[in-house]
DNA sequence: CAAAATCTAAGTGTATCGCTTAGTGGCTTT
DNA sequence: AAAGCCACTAAGCGATACACTTAGATTTTG
């Protein structure tokens, strides 16, 4: 078996360095550092690694625009965030731009080897600290509709959450209307009770409602 | 001091005998079973837990909606849910209805304590296997927008993304046009532009967008 | 049975929608 | 330098929706 080629992309001299050290290999070559996005690209037209290990603070370009770039061109390319962020939006992001893995650089050697070979073998990684900031961020955001003691089967009656919830899908008035065979006035008065009801004050609250209280999927 | 009390409700008898083996000890008693809603509310009555185990499925009452009848009325007692299911929506409801944690009944003996002492210590508890689901998921749904080609900021000025996420985040066009600055006239064009844009028909759609593409908090 | 809630509908003034036209300023293409 | 494109600005206009009010009919609840 050949060994796994890796570009680290990373703008720093001796945090390469000490990576390199850490895992290179008989079956670990680090066949290219690139300190910028525009060296990346340089090594790219070169030869194409396996994986690149791939900051987000970089000089020119973002690693995360980097990284949508790169796997847009080269889906191939495992892409492996290591960053010293640990904001849920940049981790939300990486895994749009299509990173397959996201380390914290107060990785170890021994956790990096393991994304190593998890992203090779197709699979995602992110590590422990990673997964519990995202899960706690999970938790929070589901804890935040707790204390919303209205629960809309219980402060609604059954015509206004049918109503709401298909205002909320998109259908307007004189659709819901004729769909549920009444006047557009009732449409609009099952409206303005839900809102009175909720304490409401424009159609956009009552779609975010409606959101909230999974009456409709986004 | 006091040895733990813990209610056990779960409809199955030799489950609530397996735990009981699994778990009594000179730290924790189990000072009550309940296989029914109904039951819980009496021994309730009665003495107050530290911490319930709590079935979901249970033949009165979901031990969802126990959990948030319970934990409405005895904030102090802590609830973790010991169920067979993993789907996302049942943790989901479990975290919002106040349950403390969130265990499978694959867990083992050693984890179970762990659990124990987590949400007594005033912690959340979420078992490996529950955890991994919850992060599974979200990877996903950050996975499902990098196929959407549409990135906001590649379709839209920057001054109709400014306008879009204040109508989402409620502002009616009145009060955009005086924050800004500008004519209300001008907020329409924008509004319009932008649904011509992204070929959207109604305002409801305009919010989900902004929604989708995290323009906005919900 | 009486009271309350729900479902239905309409009136009214204001706001927004959805479409069209249009002027100005900045940038790129030829 | 001229032409073309796009962003930002603004307005006209008919149709629709909003937000508030009143109100009758029916169903549910106490």
């Amino acid at each position: 078996m050949p060994p796994i080629k890796i570009i680290l992309t990373e703008d720093h001299q001796i945090l390469r360095d000490g990576i390199k050290a850490l895992i290179a290999s008989a079956n670990i070559t680090i066949s290219g550092e690139a300190s910028t996005g525009q060296e990346l690209w340089k090594l790219l037209d070169k030869d194409l690694p396996d994986i690149i290990l791939m900051d987000i603070s970089l000089p020119d370009t973002s690693g995360i625009e980097l990284t949508r770039l790169v796997t847009e061109k080269y889906p191939e390319i495992k892409v492996l965030i290591l960053s010293m962020y640990t904001d849920e939006s940049f981790i939300n992001q990486a895994i749009k731009a299509g990173a397959k893995g996201y380390l914290h650089k107060n990785t170890t050697r021994e956790e990096m080897l393991v994304a190593i070979d998890t992203v090779l073998s197709g699979n995602d990684f992110y590590s422990d600290n990673i997964s519990k900031i995202i899960l706690k961020n999970y938790i929070e955001k589901a804890k935040l509709n707790i204390n919303e003691i209205d629960n809309p089967n219980e402060i609604l009656s059954k015509r206004e959450i049918e109503i709401l919830k298909m205002f909320a899908e998109g259908f307007i008035n004189k659709e819901i209307a004729d769909r549920l065979f009444i006047s557009i006035r009732t449409v609009e008065s099952h409206k303005n009770h839900i809102m009175q009801k909720l304490n409401l004050k424009t159609q956009v609250e009552l779609v975010k409602y409606a959101i909230r209280h999974n009456l409709i999927n986004i």
